[in-house]
DNA sequence: CTCCAAGCGGAATGAGGTATTCCGGTTATC
DNA sequence: GATAACCGGAATACCTCATTCCGCTTGGAG
């Protein structure tokens, strides 16, 4: 987000911001971090001059997108988890939310893929640590609870997560339509009651 | 792959047309069906010149690779398929091959990503049928056996075989260095003999 | 109502990347 | 030993963006 130390914005810029942050939010979610820059000023409605006066850089736009939906991440999980019954539901329901369109687990990309100059940022870092911590708290409590399985960690939760419902125009068509599907076979692979013939080769990452 | 109506290759040519085709495979297998021509020339170790006396052009090249590969899918497949002793044992197997080093289930993606001029090699969409009517069989004989969950069908085996094989580099990092562990952990989710709680949301695709 | 700084759209610029071509030098094969 | 095939890789031709620039608009203060 651009810093108000100036001025504050004209009505008009203030609207034109909001639909930039959202437009880019949407692109990059459906395309991946290297979206041309142009698709988000037309998706906003705006030219392209108009994203550079707001931001001096693609970084600086990508920066301030991944800041805020991070953030958002953060709540809606923090709000998934205290409002369920048990892990097993929050885990439902967190896949749910992640599957719902428009959603698109863009901070589990952001989680894993080499985006050194948006990790960086300090504001997103907490919060994306704070999300990886809220997930560790769900996964515990459901192995605990032996709801959840044993062998699996956070770090696959995030690894599915992202697979499934990252950038929908480089995926499956069959994935990128009904990633609610998918993941609910993620699910039934993850829960604990089922009998397995075999381990599960490999260990869990994070 | 080139006609051979003229001449017999010379001994080098011919030497040099394997390494092309083996390094276009791998490339293509590791970073996707847009990968540089000349990373493909340097990982066979000859110059880009020389892959264009043999391919006239990057199509005509992903043609060939594309057309054995799906050749090389399909052989292996049948292979597996007859020897085991059952469907259950059989897709184990097959995902086994498929998470295998060096081999990625580009055919996959090649089945379901727009690559029209490929998909449109009359050889290539002949051996993906068979491929396609091979794991038709293995599920439908897994579901008889009551071995395969029935509520999936081809289409999600193939989904699942690509999203988590292909193009190791544009996956989150733990899927591509233990595709093994995710294919497995699907296994677990197809595994008709576990008890589910909920449906599988969404229809089976193919 | 007037004025003008803050905004705006989008054409133009420039860098980076890659498919394809070309050619002077090699080397199987006869 | 001759020569048609081959080679490697530099040079060329395009194309895709990020970013800049500038003449036109407009919110909103006075």
């Amino acid at each position: 987000m651009p810093t108000n130390d100036a001025a504050p914005l004209r009505a008009d810029a203030r609207r034109n911001l909001t639909k930039i942050m959202s437009a880019a939010r949407d692109v990059v979610v459906e395309h991946g971090l290297d979206a041309p820059m142009e698709l988000v000023a037309r998706r906003a409605g705006v030219g392209v001059g108009t994203l550079y006066r707001r931001f001096p850089t693609r970084e600086a736009l990508l920066g301030a997108v991944a800041e805020a939906y991070v953030a958002d991440l953060v709540t809606a999980t923090r709000r998934i988890i205290d409002g369920a019954a048990d892990p097993w539901s929050a885990l439902r329901e967190l896949v749910d939310w992640c599957a719902s369109p428009g959603q698109g687990a863009l901070a589990a990309a952001l989680a894993d893929l080499p985006v050194a100059q948006v990790r960086a940022l300090p504001a997103f870092a907490r919060s994306r640590q704070e999300w990886l911590d809220l997930l560790d708290g769900l996964v515990t409590d459901g192995q605990r609870a032996g709801t959840i399985r044993a062998d699996i960690g956070t770090g696959d939760l995030v690894a599915l997560l992202t697979v499934f419902t990252c950038h929908p125009d480089q995926l499956p068509r069959h994935v990128a339509d009904q990633p609610a599907r998918y993941l609910h076979l993620m699910l039934d692979a993850l829960d604990a009651t089922a009998p397995r013939a075999t381990p599960l080769p490999g260990t869990p990452p994070s």
